[in-house]
DNA sequence: CCGGATTCTTGATCTGCGTCAAGGTCTCCA
DNA sequence: TGGAGACCTTGACGCAGATCAAGAATCCGG
């Protein structure tokens, strides 16, 4: 996808909080300008390092296309995801200036950043962004919080489901919600990305993928591709308390 | 500790959110009147539910003093602890209207509260309050992610010195700081809380607890009591990357 | 359509932590 | 001060998932 195609996106997204002109009804023209002027777009190609953690970071931005991933590492290599980033997530932190942690792009990548300087000044006069990256930020929280569940407590078996479960909600969230009808769609990881954010080795995630599609509670098709013929029995193997939430 | 202590410690507290008066340096005095109106206090005894999961939550508060503790539990019962409230620590969130997680008070406990909807007419109408709400909330985020690399990759021994010198950096924030000196003090939770929040068996904290001592990284006095003779040799323990950081 | 590189699967074996079980110790209250 | 109960420690054993090691499928450029 060209930046082209994913600015033409952008103006479509309802969610992200760096769609000034959409967000903030009542702020000034020149308020607006500024802001319009201060933005500016970056693409990535998929497994490039969008910045490592501890570079400085002197920008914000939202996803406008593509996926990325947040990890952080101990420094033997063992590695841990902390956030997934789809279109509309935001990334870096008002009132930093080093990046927190890795962030990688999974696949092709459209950003839509700013510089953090004149991001800041524009949060501080306009209360509706703030509110709405607040609300974000909580989401964020929410989901991180039943990651904890899941990486605390949950059986391999129970992670891998619950993964995909995860992914096959949101990339069908339309399409789904309770239909009772069979969903496919590609995983936008790697076995070794699924590891690292399940708190597992490459082997168990595939392992465990074989033992689901074994039990037919998937199929899979090629590599990438996974088919689910009864989204409620899968949500069961995830174990989920809560009916599955929402996570990320 | 009685309510009256608590308020009074509560007006000094430089942190918490809620503490209106002095966040808001702006604010007209009726609006202040009616934040103070809205505002009361509850007290809760060690190992009192505050709510549980799923309870209607028509308010939201911080913790004026004591700890408190969230935590998620899957249908069969394993448990994951996914917060643990300090003093000035916010709970509930602004926008929904019932308890994500079980909130247990782990020693006495103080709150400071508001019934929602006030709150968030307030927090609409005073920017400061959400920008700090905000600011908060990204460092639980931070706090959440750290905690997730803890569940996903360390090993039981990991774990356990983390959470000692997270517990010791804060509980001795002031004294200690790269002093050299010794530090000791309570552990503020059972080995069963400490289980919960490491996502670990009791037995095994306690067992790595008596292997720290062996090793002489730690030493115990009475149940509760931790003596770090050599807090940078906990901290290589740890198996910390970033230094620690500044969990919670 | 071929060959090399990547990514994934599967097997064999090992080990850290969970589970089950039996005491021991601290604390609190009478 | 002593006894009951909560809390903690330690041991023996088993198993889920890690580790080590081959292959097999898929992808991709030529």
């Amino acid at each position: 996808m060209s930046v082209q195609d994913a600015k033409l996106i952008h103006q479509q997204c309802a969610d992200c909080p760096i769609r000034h002109r959409a967000v903030c009804a009542r702020c000034e023209a020149d308020e607006l300008d500024r802001l319009e002027q201060a933005k500016y777009y970056r693409s990535f190609e998929a497994g490039q390092t969008v910045v490592w953690s501890g570079d400085r970071m002197d920008w914000v931005g939202s996803v406008v296309s593509g996926i990325a991933t947040l990890t952080q590492t101990l420094e033997d290599g063992r590695r841990q995801m902390v956030g997934l980033l789809l279109p509309s997530d935001f990334v870096g932190r008002p009132g930093r200036a080093t990046a927190a942690y890795d962030v990688t792009a999974t696949t092709d990548l459209v950003m839509c950043c700013f510089r953090k300087r004149p991001f800041e000044d524009i949060l501080a006069s306009t209360p509706h962004i703030a509110q709405r990256l607040l609300e974000m930020t909580l989401d964020e929280l929410d989901a991180a919080r039943e990651w904890m569940l899941l990486l605390g407590r949950k059986t391999a078996r129970e992670k891998i489901a619950s993964l995909i479960a995860i992914i096959a909600r949101r990339d069908a969230s339309l399409k789904l919600r309770r239909a009772a009808a069979a969903v496919s769609f590609d995983l936008p990881l790697t076995r070794e990305a699924m590891a690292d954010y399940l708190g597992l080795t490459l082997e168990t995630v595939s392992r465990q993928m074989s033992a689901l599609k074994r039990d037919g509670v998937i199929e899979l098709v090629g590599k990438r591709g996974v088919l689910i013929p009864d989204f409620d029995r899968l949500v069961e193997e995830a174990g989920d308390d809560s009916d599955g939430g929402f996570l990320v």
